[in-house]
RNA sequence: GCCGAGGUGGCGGAAUCGGUAGACGCAGCGGAUUCAAAAUCCGCCGCCGCAAGGUGUAAGGGUUCGAGUCCCUUCCUCGGCACCA
C-alpha cells in the first residue's frame, strides 16, 4: 500500500475544464482524460440509523436521486466499516466479505461476474419516507468511488435490477415514461433513461422531470441536513511509494520523537546508493542500513530514511521544464522556464500510450509548479501534442513438434507472389523450405517480428530510409513495416540526385523571381512550384502529414521532368524549383539535401536558409480547367477565363462535347456553377 | 458492455470545407536501351466490357444538382475503459 501521495483531485476541475483550451490536442486524448477525470454531479445524502444505541449515517452518492422514492435496499462494498462491523458475530457474512475482497480483481472478470450479495442485518432509515430499507454486502460496490455505498433502485438501475431479481428483493417502479409499460421480467433500456419520464409513486415529487425532481429532492434533503449536491470525480489521487531502486528517493525521515521530517533543503537531493544489490525481492534500499540509517534533521536523535522512491512518472512529469535551465545545480528550475517554456511546449510527440498517465500527471505537475510560483504563469504543459502510431511487420512461424509456433524474423525469410503480387507463400531463406506467413502485428520480441532500420541504413543510407519512413504513412497510424517500398524512396533520391547534377553541369544560373519571360508551359510549372511550397509548408506545419508533402515534391519533379527549360529562363526556373525543392526535403534528407544544396549554391549551407515562401503572383492564371458533369456524373471538360462569369461558364459547359452527347437535346433542368472546380448539368 | 478511431485497387496510402475517387509510391504488365544483365527511360495498370459504356470507397437505406466525406441501420477491425451508483 503507498504511503505517500500527489493531491491529483485538487486538481480535477483544472484538469477537465481547461481541456477545451487545447486546441493542438487531439480530440480522442482529450476525450480519453475528459472520461478519466470522470465528473460526475449528484447528491450526497445520509440514510441515518442506531447501532448499539448510537445515532450514526450511512452515506452515499447518487447522480439519480430522482428515483430516491424507489429505494428498496441499500448495499455497501466489502471493504466499508459497516460491512466490516456487522461481520464481527456474523462468519459467514466474514468469509463472504474475505471472499470478494480476493477475487474480482481481475479486469477481465468484472464484466462477466455474477452480482452477489448478502444481508448485513442491519437497517437504516429512509430519510424523507422514514422507512426501515435493509443494508445488503454487494460484490458490484466499489470502496474506491464516492462513498463505498450505494442506495439501491431496482426498478431504475440495471445492477440493483439484477441483484434485486436474484435475491427476491422489492422493485418499485418510480419513474413512467410515456408510451412504455414497466414490467419486472427483465431489464429495459427506458428503465435507467433519465432523459424521459417522469417521477410516478413518489408523494409531492409526481410528475416532475429529472432536474426538478434531482432540484426538490436535494433542497428537502438538505432541510434535514441529510445531504447536499456534490460533484464526484472518478479520478483517484496518485500514490506514488515504490518499493523499487529505480526512481528518486522520497526526502523523508522518519524519527522515533519528532514523526516524519522533511529533509532539509541543504541536504537535498538525496542520492541513490551505487553499490546496490538487485535481487527482484523488495527494494536494496530497505536491506540497506549505510543508506537508510540517519540522524533527524530536528533533535539529532537516531532516525530512519525513508526507503520508498517515487514513481518514475514523477519525474517524467516535469523534465521537459528542465531543459530551459539545466545548468542550474541549486534548484529544480528556474525563471528561464517561464521565458522559453511560454505558452506551453510548442510540439510535444509521443505514443498514444501515453494518453492517460503521463500526460495527466504532466498537466498537473504544471499546473501545481505554477502554483508554487516555479514557473510563472504557465498551467498547460505543451501546446501541440502529436500522438504518433505503432509499427507492425508481418510474421511468419513454422509449427514446431506439440503445436509450439517457431516465429520467424521478416528478415530471414523470402516471400513468393503470384503475377498480380499477392503473397502466396514464403521460404526460409536459410534452408528454402515454406513457413507459413501470420498476422500482421506490432513488433515484438515475442513474435520475433521487429526490423532493425540499421540493415536499411547499411544497405540505402539514413536519408533513404528516413524518407521511406515518413513517405509510408502519416505519423498518427500505425506504419506496416515492409521494405519493399524502400527502392522507391531510394530511386527518388538518386534521381534527385542525378537531376541537380545534370542542371549544375550545364552551369550555374540564378534562381527565376518572376513569371516574366516564361513560356506557357514553364509558368505551369512555376505555379506548380510554389503550389506545392503552399502545400509543403501546411503538410509539413498544420497538418503533420508528411507523406503528402514527399509526394508532392516527387509530382513536382515529375512535372519539371516533362518541360522543356534548354532555354535561359528555362535554366533559371530550374534553378529555382531545384533549390526550392531541396529545401523542401532539407528536413527529412538532410545529408542528400546538404551536398545538393551546396552544388546548387557552392558554399551555402542549406540548414541555415529560410523556408521558401509560395509567390501569390505565380499562382495566376489566365485560363483554367472545369469538369463539366451532367447529373453529377463526369462527362469532360472546358477551358474558360479565370475571371469568366457564370453565364459564360454555363454556355460553355452547355456546348461542350459530353454535354451535347448527354444531354440527347432535352434542355438542361438546372445547372449548378461551383467555382473553380466544375459544371453540373442536370438533365 | 461503454467510449473512441477506422474499413478506399494486388499493397502502403491520397482525396484538407459535400464537388473529377484511386494523387504519390510499391508490386505487376508491355516496350526502348544492352551481347546479356543491372541501372535507366517511355507506356499501361480498380472491376466488367472488343468498344461505346456500365460499375465501384465494408453492407443496406436516406438527404443532395452532386456523397469516400453528412444522417440512420447493420457487420467487421483496432485502441482505450471496465459494475463509477
Amino acid at each position: 500500500i503507498p504511503m505517500y501521495y500527489m493531491k491529483i483531485t485538487a486538481y480535477a476541475e483544472e484538469l477537465l475544464s481547461e481541456l477545451d483550451k487545447l486546441p493542438g490536442w487531439p480530440e480522442q486524448v482529450r476525450l480519453m482524460q475528459k472520461n478519466w477525470i470522470g465528473k460526475s454531479t449528484g447528491v450526497r445524502f445520509a440514510f441515518p440509523f442506531e447501532l448499539d444505541g448510537k445515532a450514526e449515517k450511512l452515506w452515499v452518492f447518487t447522480t439519480r436521486a430522482d428515483t430516491i422514492m424507489g429505494v428498496t435496499f441499500c448495499a455497501v462494498a466489502a471493504e466499508h466499516p459497516l460491512a466490516t462491523r456487522a461481520a464481527e458475530n456474523n462468519p459467514e457474512l466474514a468469509a463472504f466479505i474475505e471472499e470478494c475482497k480476493k477475487g474480482g480483481v481481475a479486469e477481465a472478470d468484472l464484466a462477466t461476474m455474477e452480482k452477489k450479495g448478502m444481508p448485513t442485518g442491519i437497517f437504516v432509515e429512509h430519510p424523507l419516507t422514514g422507512e426501515k430499507v435493509e443494508v445488503w454486502v454487494g460484490n458490484y460496490v466499489l470502496m474506491g468511488y464516492g462513498e463505498g455505498a450505494v442506495m439501491a433502485v431496482p426498478a431504475h438501475d440495471e445492477r440493483d435490477f439484477a441483484f434485486a431479481k436474484k435475491y427476491g428483493l422489492a422493485i418499485k417502479q418510480v419513474i413512467a415514461a410515456e408510451g412504455q409499460e414497466f414490467s419486472l421480467d427483465g431489464w429495459q433500456e427506458w428503465y435507467g433513461d433519465k432523459t424521459r419520464g417522469s417521477c410516478v409513486n413518489s408523494g409531492k415529487y409526481d410528475g416532475l422531470a429529472y432536474d426538478a425532481a434531482v432540484d426538490a429532492i436535494a433542497a428537502d434533503l438538505a432541510a434535514k441536513g441529510l445531504g447536499e449536491k456534490k460533484v464526484q470525480f472518478r479520478l483517484r489521487d496518485w500514490g506514488i511509494s515504490r518499493q523499487r531502486y529505480w526512481g528518486c528517493p522520497i526526502p523523508i525521515i522518519h524519527c522515533p520523537t519528532c514523526g516524519d521530517v522533511p529533509v532539509p533543503d541543504e541536504q537535498l537531493p538525496v542520492v541513490l546508493p551505487e553499490n546496490v544489490e538487485i535481487t527482484g525481492a523488495g527494494s536494496p534500499l530497505a536491506r540497506m542500513p549505510e543508506f537508510y540509517e540517519t540522524t533527524c534533521p530536528q533533535c539529532g536523535g537516531k532516525a530512519k530514511r525513508e526507503t520508498d522512491t517515487m514513481d518514475t512518472f514523477v519525474e517524467s512529469s516535469w523534465y521537459f521544464l528542465r531543459y530551459a535551465c539545466t545548468d542550474n545545480a541549486t534548484a529544480m528550475v528556474d525563471e528561464r522556464v517561464a521565458y522559453w517554456c511560454k505558452g506551453g511546449i510548442d510540439q510535444y510527440i509521443g505514443g498514444i500510450e501515453h494518453a492517460i498517465l503521463h500526460l495527466l500527471y504532466s498537466r498537473f505537475f504544471t499546473k501545481l509548479m505554477r502554483d508554487v510560483g516555479l514557473i510563472g504563469d504557465l498551467g498547460e504543459p505543451f501546446a501541440n501534442l502529436l500522438t504518433q502510431g505503432m509499427v507492425v511487420a508481418p510474421t511468419f512461424y513454422r509449427e514446431l513438434d506439440g503445436g509450439k509456433k517457431q516465429w520467424i524474423n521478416p528478415a530471414d525469410v523470402d516471400v513468393v507472389t503470384d503475377e498480380r503480387g499477392r503473397p502466396t507463400g514464403a521460404t526460409l531463406r536459410a534452408d528454402g523450405q515454406p513457413v507459413v506467413i501470420g498476422g500482421t502485428e506490432k513488433m515484438s520480441k515475442s513474435k520475433n517480428n521487429g526490423v532493425d532500420p540499421q540493415a536499411l541504413i547499411d544497405q540505402y543510407g539514413a536519408d533513404t530510409a528516413r524518407l521511406f519512413i515518413m513517405f509510408a504513412s502519416p505519423p498518427d497510424q500505425s506504419l506496416e513495416w515492409s521494405d519493399a517500398g524502400v527502392e522507391g524512396a531510394f530511386r527518388f533520391l538518386r534521381r534527385l540526385w542525378k537531376t541537380v547534377y545534370d542542371h549544375v553541369q550545364a552551369g550555374l544560373v540564378a534562381a527565376c523571381t518572376g513569371n516574366n519571360a516564361l513560356s506557357s508551359a514553364q509558368a505551369d510549372l512555376r505555379r506548380k512550384l510554389h503550389q506545392t511550397l503552399g502545400k509543403v509548408a501546411d503538410d509539413y506545419g498544420r497538418r503533420k502529414q508528411f507523406n503528402t508533402a514527399i509526394a508532392a515534391v516527387m509530382e513536382l519533379l515529375n512535372a519539371y521532368d516533362k518541360c522543356d527549360l534548354a532555354d535561359a529562363a528555362g535554366r533559371a526556373l530550374a534553378q529555382e524549383v531545384l533549390e526550392s525543392a531541396v529545401l523542401m526535403l532539407f528536413p527529412i534528407v538532410p545529408h542528400i539535401g546538404q551536398a545538393l544544396y551546396d552544388e546548387l549554391k557552392p558554399g551555402q549551407d542549406a540548414g541555415k536558409q529560410a523556408f521558401p515562401k509560395a509567390d501569390p503572383a505565380a499562382l495566376v492564371q489566365s485560363e483554367i480547367e472545369l469538369v463539366v458533369q451532367v447529373n453529377g456524373k463526369h462527362r469532360g471538360s472546358i477551358r474558360v477565363a479565370a475571371d469568366a462569369d457564370k453565364a459564360a461558364i454555363e454556355a460553355a459547359a452547355l456546348a461542350s462535347e459530353g454535354a451535347v452527347k448527354f444531354m440527347e437535346g432535352k434542355p438542361a433542368k438546372k445547372v449548378v456553377v461551383v467555382p473553380g472546380r466544375l459544371v453540373n448539368i442536370v438533365a
